[in-house]
DNA sequence: GAGTTTGAAACT
DNA sequence: CAGTTTCAAACTC
């Protein structure tokens, strides 16, 4: 039994003395330090980073032939670490089974399971036990091979590996051992997000050594676990294999593709955590990455979360020697997971997929009944209006509202409104329209309201079963109300915009199939270029300019389905982005947030100011403006303020101003009618004006009588003139022949 | 009304 | 997740 002394730590840099390493060592040369355990610092040697190691060393996987009775002889260290399952294609297993809750220094003693797993159990913590031994560190050799072990992290938690198992090959065991005399495995468990790939070489022997190593077939798989103060920090597990093929150049590109599958959760009690890793390595590979640095060229898997008593953590990794060069990286985010288990394969698994419970999704559904009615709804917090409207399976029809596909079975079933005018946010197409509607789908159940008022027609839907199931994810507000049969009508909000516009078009473009060659129509699409305010608002297309346009009652049913294929797509799709915030916020905020960089959030461009809500910490913007206390914002509002003011003053002058037009129109209406259409005007005959310069000379005497100075003098002419044109007026109202007396 | 700017959404 | 492309609204002249 190799046990790495406490001297080897020593010379380890705090950043991996928290780290648990295996070593296994087939056949170490004499040459190499490292193979030993015991090693000395090569002052030559350069430390190399991590993608150096990658491309010198040759791989030597941990799947190795040797038996697991050959595999490890001892283990001590100091895991303290959730537990980790290392799990490969091979059956055989190294676990490390802490059972003690502890920070401190563990002994453990490796124990074969029946299904080829060692088990690492701490044997005892006690002055009896092995604690003189540095913490974590950790060395197994089985029958030639090493294994150290650095690790620290929480305690109370097991680690399980499980060597891959390459059965294939002939002549496993210790025999296979000694064909690969410089194999070289480190397995390092825990540490810090910032562990360095050299400390790795360094957590075997020393820095220096690693150039040692790097000449033999070295096998690196280190897990390194950030140590976070709080247990909901994130924790990183690095499995880092690093191989070097003996026909390995240093230039040689590496086809690293590892996916896997991530199940997350926030739950602090959830079942098992599985994490599938797969990788697709070539050899003769290097991977010139630095996982730590960048971390996102590498397959991140992040491993949720976990508390510091998890009471099982795996993690198994596909160590295949025929899979060369591979580093895989795995990061393990907060800490609430009681029980990860991540297992592994040899062959390709798809891309990563996020499984993402998502927030409830509302929805409301109003099922119709068979009978014909409309509702106006009112949507408490709304800006839309709805109208449920159900079937009129017995109503008497007053138009026709259906294509002249006559072999529909389903013809148009106009539906009489009740006479109040109602507010909805989809358009009431006049039946009188609808004779314009040309071919029409056979399908299509197109509904008529035949309304007094001016109002527009709910958007049919046709009740597709296939897409119904879909349409439970409409966002809150929405209403979908199927009709009874084949009938129905989709009520939609007016943000039903971009998107389904989109997806209406992809969808509507590649339908195909109407029942008559008469319904011409599917190969057009809805707008295209320019999409149509009527749309966007959920609305029918009326009187845009939109050309082959899908938005309209004939096409309701591929209408329905490009909703369908947009909710598909994003179930949130159509929730409104302007929202309250969280909870015991009152303000509104833009669900997304703005992406603003030259605007400042002071234009309409951007979306927040749009909306005339700040910028939230939501928003990526670049130089915002949009925040309360901004200057700049300040100004814009007071100039905003002003001439809404402004717009406001004038509006009010010109209604006061029209309504008084209106006002004398009204009282001279009767003189209209009664002169025969005359205007007021054409009854300043000869006469009467005549008649006015008499009054007016007959006051201007008056005035030089009692002697007044002009300026009265004038005054008082001007007062009778304007006492002659009220007669006048006045007059013209009563007869067709005004008189003037003075 | 034409041309430009801008940013969201889609796409890669 | 970041960079690119598309496109329509906002904006300017």
């Amino acid at each position: 039994m190799d046990v790495v002394s406490p001297e080897l730590n020593i010379l380890l840099p705090d950043e991996i003395m928290d780290t648990e390493a295996i070593v296994m060592d087939d056949d170490p040369p004499a040459e190499s330090p490292a193979a030993s355990g015991q090693s000395q610092p090569s002052a030559d040697a350069p430390i190399p980073m991590e993608t150096d190691v990658l491309a010198v060393p040759e791989i030597v996987s941990l799947c190795s032939d040797a038996p697991p009775t050959q595999r490890t002889q001892a283990l001590t260290t100091s895991i303290t670490t959730d537990s980790i399952l290392c799990s490969t294609t091979s059956a055989t297993q190294l676990l490390l089974t802490p059972s003690i809750a502890s920070s401190s220094p563990l002994t453990l003693r490796p124990k074969l399971s029946a299904n080829h797993q060692i088990i690492l159990n701490k044997v005892a913590s006690s002055p009896g036990a092995d604690t003189t031994r540095s913490p974590g560190t950790t060395t197994i050799t089985p029958g030639g091979q090493k294994f150290m072990v650095t690790a620290i992290g929480k305690s109370g938690q097991s680690i399980v590996l499980q060597l891959p198992h390459t059965g294939s090959k002939p002549g496993s065991g210790q025999g296979e051992a000694k064909a690969n005399p410089q194999h070289f495995k480190v397995l390092t468990i825990g540490g810090r997000t910032d562990l360095k790939p050299v400390m790795v070489g360094q957590a075997v022997s020393s820095a220096s050594q690693m150039s040692t190593l790097q000449a033999q077939q070295l096998k690196t798989v280190q897990i390194a676990k950030k140590t976070q103060v709080s247990s909901a920090g994130p924790i990183k597990f690095i499995i880092t294999k690093a191989v070097n093929n003996k026909g390995l150049t240093a230039q040689t590109s590496v086809s690293n593709v590892i996916t896997g599958r991530v199940l997350s959760t926030s739950s602090p009690v959830t079942p098992p955590r599985t994490i599938t890793l797969s990788e697709t390595l070539s050899s003769n590979s290097k991977i010139a990455i630095s996982p730590l640095k960048s971390p996102s060229k590498l397959t991140m898997v992040s491993v949720a979360s976990q508390v510091p008593n998890s009471p099982q953590k795996s993690v198994s990794l596909p160590l295949n020697m025929a899979h060369l060069g591979q580093q895989i990286l795995v990061q393990q985010s907060t800490a609430t997971s009681p029980a990860k288990v991540v297992s592994s394969h040899s062959t390709p698994m798809k891309p990563v997929q996020t499984v993402t419970v998502g927030g409830p999704q509302f929805k409301t559904i109003f099922p119709l009944s068979t009978s014909s009615n409309v509702q106006q709804i009112q949507v408490p917090g709304s800006r839309f209006h709805y109208v449920r409207l159900v079937t009129a399976t017995t109503g008497s029809s007053t138009g026709q509202a259906g294509s002249h596909c006559t072999n529909s079975s389903m013809t148009a079933k106009p539906m009489v409104v009740n006479t109040a005018q109602v507010r909805m946010s989809v358009p009431i197409i006049p039946a009188q329209t609808m004779k314009q509607v040309v071919p029409k789908p056979l399908t299509s159940s197109g509904q008529v309201l035949t309304t007094q008022t001016q109002q527009r027609l709910i958007m049919p839907a046709t009740p597709l079963p296939q897409i119904q199931p879909n349409l439970t994810n409409l966002p809150p507000g929405t209403m979908l109300a199927p009709g009874s049969g084949n009938m129905g009508y989709t009520v939609l909000p007016a943000h039903y915009v971009t998107q389904l516009q989109q997806s209406a078009y992809v969808t509507l473009a590649s339908s195909s199939g109407f029942p008559t060659p008469t319904c011409i129509q599917t190969q057009a699409r809805l707008p295209l270029n320019g999409y149509c305010d009527c749309f966007a608002n959920g609305e029918f297309c009326q009187s845009c300019n939109c050309t082959n346009c899908f938005n309209n009652l004939e096409h309701e049913t591929e209408r329905a389905k490009a909703i369908k294929a947009c909710l598909d797509r994003n179930p949130e799709a159509f929730k409104p982005k302007i929202g309250k915030g969280k909870e015991g916020e009152s303000d509104r905020r833009h669900s997304k947030g703005c992406n603003c960089k030259r605007s400042g959030c002071l234009k309409n461009y951007c979306e927040c100011y749009e909306a005339k809500i700040m910028c939230s910490s939501t928003c990526k913007c670049v130089g915002c403006k949009n925040f309360e206390e901004s200057p700049e914002r300040k100004t814009l509002m007071h100039l905003a303020d002003a001439a809404e003011v402004r717009v406001q003053q004038q509006t009010a002058a010109k209604t006061k101003l029209s309504s008084q037009i209106s006002d004398l129109f009204t009282r001279t209406t009767p003189a209209i009618t009664s002169g025969g259409g005359r205007m007021p005007f054409t009854f300043v005959t000869k006469e009467v004006a005549e008649a006015t310069c008499e009054c007016l000379l007959e006051q201007a005497e008056q005035a030089e009588l009692i002697q007044q100075p002009q300026a009265t003098a004038e005054r008082m002419i001007l007062e009778e003139f304007g006492r002659c044109l009220m007669r006048i007026i006045s007059s013209a109202g009563k007869t067709d022949c005004p008189s003037i007396n003075c």
